[in-house]
DNA sequence: CGCACCATTGATATGGATCAATAACTGTGG
DNA sequence: CCACAGTTATTGATCCATATCAATGGTGCG
């Protein structure tokens, strides 16, 4: 019944899984299958496919039906909107081991964005009718999810407040930020994992903008050699940090942070 | 146990629930407690109670750990991002019959977000941890959420669209015709149940640019007297229609409508 | 009646979009 | 290995939409 390559990755789970509860190391990137029994994850995946597909496919339209959830197995996806005149707007950008579609099949009707490849990816589909049912079976798979859209749902608030008070500046200071907490904040640098124009479209400027921004960021102590950013310090992102982002930050309340315990007493 | 008006808004609750399956008529406004049995009502507001408030009064304070989802029995309330200095991006304006909190619930951490009263209202807090509780119990009342912050989050994505790609003229109409649906397509009267100023801040403009846009879109045949609004007829707002909005319009492919059928096509 | 508050209207300034040209890079095929 | 085409990023010049600043008008409330 399972599908071959299917099969593998659930094998490939599994024994991640085990290896991660010896070593207490909770894996985020697969978080959709957290705290799954074997036996759930079976019965979820029973019927998902493994597909390759080209960067540049577009894999749901604006007002398909959403068919599957997607889990990004290798590859980069971004989910986005066209205007009529064909001006898009970018909802997120991702990489494997994130989701897409996660929460559209759960909207009911159309799907209200296009998916597209920016990258040669695979992808593990799996039947939109199938995550339904499971979420009534498997309560934990239910709060999986719940997690999952929650925080999609964080960053889109994030992206609406960057886009209507803080400059296209901040808004970068920000985004690099993220990627810093993110890519580990041990290292000085930063990688840019997304074309620049997807970037900047993702932040709400065009790409003009984003590349002075860049240059105008420079003077900060944040030097930029084409996709590799390099901080001169670990605290010179602090003046972007907010509340939300600062306890996510190792360094959050160090007496060396110029910012983080000033500005938070703003927020009183 | 459970609290004596809490008790009296579930016995309410109930009521209408039998009325509604005599009649058949899904009322969309109590969603959290859609199809859910009598028991597991009973369970997840045992140990909730009803809160007043009086207009003005922050609920949530962003980086506060979010301890309630509130449900609005009565009043308004919005929730709202702020900035260092002061200036602030709504999220969402909402009226009685909606929750707040629902998604910040399992986002895990501080709140992102301020929850703040608009007016007087009355409402009803379920602790964080009884509703988090009860998803492990009952897989619709898990499903009822998935739906209902999917549906925050498919907003949270047509604002950012709006601001990114659309001219404050364009995401004014929008924010008409959704209105216009959702109070009854029949009349052709809109009625503004916000402040100007904070539906401006909503869909990202000044408020003097709402004023502004409020003018020249009487134009268009779109009258305004105070919070009024008078549609010439009720073909207007179609220019202002997307796919995703479009198969909620009772209009939806009538043969007046000037832009729904040319527009679709434009998305193939 | 007078004080707040909110909305409107007008005048001005400016930040980022747009348009346009160049430069750097990627991959491809001879 | 290099030349060339296609793509993406950068840089510069200009323009315009919307924010900002400022003043007025309307409305509700004590």
């Amino acid at each position: 019944m399972t599908d071959k390559p299917v099969q593998l990755f659930i094998d490939d789970l599994l024994r991640r899984k085990k290896l991660r509860e010896a070593s207490k190391n909770s894996d985020e990137a697969t978080y959709l299958f957290h705290s799954l029994s074997e036996s759930s994850i079976q019965a979820l995946l029973s019927n998902s496919i493994m597909q390759n597909c080209a960067g540049g496919k577009h894999l749901v339209q604006q007002g398909d039906t959403p068919t599957h959830l997607f889990f990004i197995i290798k590859g980069g996806i971004k989910t986005v909107r066209y205007g009529a005149d064909g001006d898009e707007a970018t909802i997120r950008l991702l990489h494997s081991g994130e989701t897409f579609m996660d929460a559209v099949i759960f909207m009911g009707g159309k799907s209200p964005i296009n998916a597209v490849a920016i990258e040669d990816s695979s992808l593990l589909m799996i039947p939109a009718e199938t995550v339904r049912r499971h979420v009534l079976q498997d309560a934990q798979f239910a709060c999986n999810l719940l997690k999952i859209i929650t925080r999609h749902y964080k960053n889109a608030m994030q992206q609406i407040d960057g886009i209507i008070t803080k400059t296209p500046m901040e808004r970068l200071g920000y985004y690099l930020l993220k990627q810093h907490l993110e890519q580990g904040s041990d290292s000085m640098d930063i990688a840019l994992t997304f074309q620049k124009s997807m970037i900047a479209n993702h932040l709400g400027m065009t790409p003009e903008t984003f590349s002075r921004v860049l240059n105008r960021i420079k003077k900060m102590g944040i030097y930029v050699d084409q996709e590799k950013i390099t901080l001169r310090d670990a605290y010179v992102l602090c003046h972007f940090c907010d509340p939300d982002t600062a306890h996510t930050c190792p360094r959050f309340n160090a007496d060396e942070c110029p910012l983080c315990n000033d500005n938070l007493k703003g927020y009183h």
